[in-house]
RNA sequence: GUCCCCUUCGUCUAGUGGCCUAGGACACUGCCCUUUCACGGCAGUAACAGGGGUUCGAGUCCCCUAGGGGACGCCA
């Protein structure tokens, strides 16, 4: 097998919070490598056409994370927009038209079903049989309902035709060899949504023809979609990248990687004080490994070395504690002193932080040397804390659990982060747990900062941002001894009665 | 429930049929270095999920079982 020149293009899709996740690395990591190793592009198009999550915040918070670890993407061609979602027409109008191109053509259908017979439909075919995959035919309204709602002027939806026969589709996988799925579990996805949007499978088949693309590296949790995407470029009559899909990151319980069990956020890993270079070996150690097998390796040597078929196919446990020995290593043998108080500075100790912290900080200071202490867990990861630091408090022990679990669920589901947002969903579980506010943020504030007697935990958590202040709370319910299985269970329920 | 993917020390992994008495790294334990703590050095505990084949020979190839994960959305 040679190896051609090859434009590879990565997507990366924002999180419903904007927080760039460390898989999004990952994934892209491989991209480039891949590409740079084989003479190809990197090319990159944040993508998410939904409208409620995307914002240009989140979009750009990814930018400057990829950004931040190297990874810098080449020039693509221009097929409406270097990145973002589709928000404006004149972009959505390419998918509209190659939409109705699928339907000139007799591929794609019109959907006048709604929400509700769905539901229904799902729910009868889940009773009565096997596959919950809905098709065409199971869709279909009689002619006649067809063109009323057509006439009436109802919202539909575009969908794809599949094959309804017993056959399987096979798709060939760079690392799995051909992989064989059966077509009754595909159903007809839909390509339009009723707001006149992509989905996520015609927006990616499209932007992949229209960009060159002749790889697509991706995560496992796609192999399902493959023949959807196989049978798309059938219909266009285009040739087919070829695929490869990655292992996914895991949990330490083996789960996919999810920020209620671990820190995925690329934020939170640079507030915690990783090296960017650090973290991107790291991530180059999962599922793959170095010729000779060095531990510490740079983007350029990866490249280098880079042979995709050393990829390990098993999902990797992100371990944060290997990647902190790693970090020490980057620390102690790659910069020099000089370095170091480079990095330190631009790292924390820079001017726009502490103009951030010292409003917080003037009136409490009599002397400069005040601040230290004053300020040290700004500037801190996990807080050296004992379980007896949250002793004598006006909450029992059990409230002290479900307080810092609520917080915690209520923190993680916070879109904008600032003082007043977070003040208002904090004042939920307070009011939730019939507490008075002075005794509901006292545990709170030993969390975040380390003592009762401190910077207001809501600007404290303003200044260390979303994914420090989650951790620290989620340290202090894990050194408190957590909450068992059950319990969580019945949290949970309580939860859902007051978020909603 | 249905389908797909995966399975070597607790974790990341090496291994592409004989070089495997299964190697390295993190973590852990012990010793050394050291005024402390780290760093560093040395040593130790620890794995081929189970069962059948194929083969002169299987961690490596095939099948079954088990376990884990993922997908089944007008999310990506």
């Amino acid at each position: 097998m040679t190896a051609v020149v090859k434009p590879v293009r990565t997507r990366v899709a924002p999180s419903p919070t904007g927080d760039p996740h460390v898989g999004t690395a990952y994934i892209a990591l491989f991209n480039y490598c891949f590409a740079k190793a084989n003479g190809g592009q990197f090319l990159l198009r944040v993508e998410d056409t939904d409208q409620q999550r995307s914002t240009p915040e989140s979009e750009q918070a990814i930018l400057d994370s990829l950004r931040w670890l190297g990874l810098d993407w080449d020039e693509g061609p221009d097929v409406g927009g270097e990145c973002g979602p589709y928000r404006q027409s004149e972009r959505s109008d390419v998918y509209r038209r190659h939409v109705d191109e699928l339907l000139a053509k007799g591929h794609a259908f019109k959907c006048y079903r709604t929400a509700a017979e769905l539901d229904e439909l799902r729910e009868s075919r889940r009773e009565a049989g096997q596959h919950t995959a809905l098709k065409p035919s199971d869709l279909k309204l009689a002619d006649d309902e067809q063109a009323r709602r057509e006439a009436a002027g109802e919202p539909y939806v575009v969908r794809m035709f599949v094959p309804e026969d017993d056959g399987r589709c096979v798709f060939h996988d760079m690392l799995r060899g051909d992989v064989e799925l059966e077509w009754g579990q595909v159903d007809a996805q839909i390509l339009l949504k009723s707001d006149g949007m992509p989905t996520y499978h015609l927006a990616n088949v499209v932007d992949d023809h229209l960009m060159g693309i002749t790889h697509v590296i991706r995560g496992e949790e796609w192999i399902n979609s493959a023949p959807k995407h196989k049978l798309l470029y059938q219909y266009f009559g285009w040739d087919m990248p070829v695929l490869c899909h990655l292992p996914l990151l895991r949990n330490p319980d083996k789960s996919k990687l999810s920020k209620r069990k671990n820190p995925t956020s690329i934020l939170y890993y640079k507030k915690m004080g990783y090296l960017p270079e650090a973290l991107l070996n790291y991530l180059g150690r999962m599922g793959w490994s170095m010729p000779d097998e060095s531990e510490k390796f740079t983007l350029q040597e990866m490249i280098a070395a880079f042979d995709i078929s050393r990829v390990s196919l098993g999902g990797p446990i992100f371990d944060v504690e290997k990647l902190s020995w790693l970090n020490g290593l980057w620390i102690r043998e790659n910069l020099s002193l000089e370095q170091l108080a480079d990095r330190l500075q631009a790292w924390a100790l820079n001017r726009e932080r502490l103009l951030e912290i010292l409003p917080h900080a003037q009136q409490r200071m009599e002397t400069f040397s005040d601040l230290a202490p004053l300020a040290s867990f700004f500037f801190s990861g996990h807080l050296p804390l004992k379980k007896e630091n949250f002793d004598g408090l006006a909450v029992n022990e059990e409230q002290l659990l479900e307080l810092l679990q609520f917080c915690v669920w209520q923190l993680d589901n916070l879109r904008d982060w600032n003082r007043d947002a977070i003040f208002q969903s904090m004042k939920v579980v307070a009011d939730a747990m019939e507490l008075k506010m002075k005794d509901f943020v006292a545990p709170l504030f030993i969390a975040v900062s380390g003592s009762t007697a401190s910077i207001s935990v809501f600007d404290s958590m303003v200044v260390l941002g979303p994914d420090m202040s989650r951790a620290r709370l989620r340290f202090a319910l894990d050194l408190l001894g957590g909450v068992g299985k059950k319990k969580l269970k019945k949290l949970e329920k309580r939860y859902e009665q007051f978020s909603a």
